[in-house]
DNA sequence: CCCGCGCCGTCAAGGATCCGTAAGGACCGC
DNA sequence: GCGGTCCTTACGGATCCTTGACGGCGCGGG
């Protein structure tokens, strides 16, 4: 299901919007603050954001240089300013669409689905839902782990890191990428991280865990999922 | 350069807004009708589409639609229509932006730039990813270097060094944009460590390590990888 | 001819870095 | 409170980077 995060301080107008928008099938998170939203985005992973720019506590342009950083999700402005210079502003940080307040609700789910679609197209290239190794499966599409058959219950940090591997089958992801995909901007440093979390990938997936054959490290640079 | 279509019949706005994008570095072609702008579109592959849905010719709803049968390319709607059913169909249609006349030509064209950026983002769209020799093959993507079929063990340093002789294979590597690219800038004396690496990455790949056939030095300047 | 010099390749060793593993405390939902 | 999950820390061991020393090669000058 496509997920919308709205990030409104007015909760009356956020309200508003989510009730819409899971009338139409979106699965709607909400954030009131610049921060939140933040968060939020690098936990959750919204397929489309909806920013309005007046927030309390940060400056909307700042958030959106936030996200941008390191996601490119679709980001849908609001703004009770219509000038040209704030439109231009805004695009130009990196937001996808700029409405202006008041506005119909009727285009702005229309604008929010196409910044949805979007998102779906440019999205991860279309690979295959299904990685198989001669030890075990992981189901992308169904969020499942198999190991002979049965399935592997595993903490929702371990599938989120198997899940960013998996995508990259038989490719180097660095160690940034890794910790920036799994646990959100700012913990490019936290490399013990992944030592903790690969190891209980290995111990739970591998048939012997210190000889590993398919979570593979290569030192210094990252870890592969070898098929 | 980013190529963008104008499709509008009114030749003065069209003119306009060619001038105003190449000023801004676009490279920009007319179609003044319907058919005029499917053809350009299946021949020329823009990279963005300014589509006026007041043409002539067809209804601008069906350009759209043609378009989005077979490509992906970011479409911006101007119209003199504003209201809500109107972007909505359009938007729905395939639309990724929708602008009412009149409307301000910054702000046209900020939309314009957030449209073309999008397009970009969608594929990592580098180079070859693998460069191969007669005695061992680099895959850039996976990070993985082969020698006769079976994968080599390179430290992390010693893959740097490779990758980026590897990247540009066939020609010449100075010393300090090798040090520089692989130990980071400050390290443009230490001439020591590619000798050092250089007789490693050999003794690892090369059939006669004391004979480079692909690993080349070429004295005083830098090392080149042939291919 | 012989020597010194610059540049390159080779080897080895110590210290620094990185990885895997285990264990304990913090936090959250029920 | 309790089970589960996450974060953090510590430590042994393996690996790697750095550094230094030595020899070969080409070349030009003494």
């Amino acid at each position: 299901m496509t997920r919308v995060l709205v990030v409104d301080d007015e909760a009356a107008l956020a309200r508003a919007l989510a009730v819409n928008l899971r009338a139409r099938g979106f699965d709607v998170d909400i954030a009131p603050t610049g921060r939140a939203a933040l968060d939020l985005v690098s936990r959750t992973r919204p397929d489309v954001v909806v920013l309005d720019l007046g927030l309390p506590d940060l400056d909307g342009i700042e958030v959106l240089h936030g996200i941008r950083g390191w996601s490119n999700v679709p980001v849908v402005v609001l703004s009770a300013r219509s000038t040209g210079a704030e439109k231009v502003a805004a695009l130009d940080a990196g937001a996808d669409d700029y409405v202006t307040k008041p506005f119909e609700m009727n285009e702005l789910l229309a604008r929010v689905r196409a910044a949805a679609r979007r998102g779906q197209v440019a999205g991860p290239a279309s690979g295959p839902d299904v990685v198989s190794t001669e030890a075990f499966e992981v189901d992308l599409a169904a969020g499942i782990v198999t190991r002979g058959g049965v399935q592997v219950r595993l903490t929702p940090t371990e599938y989120h890191l198997l899940e960013v591997l998996a995508r990259n089958a038989g490719r180097l992801v660095s160690q940034q990428q890794l910790l920036t995909d799994v646990w959100g901007p700012g913990y490019e440093k936290e490399q013990h991280y992944l030592r903790v979390y690969m190891a209980q990938l290995r111990r739970k997936l591998e048939p012997d865990p210190a000889r590993p054959r398919h979570l593979i490290t290569e030192p210094g640079l990252g870890y592969r999922l070898d098929p």
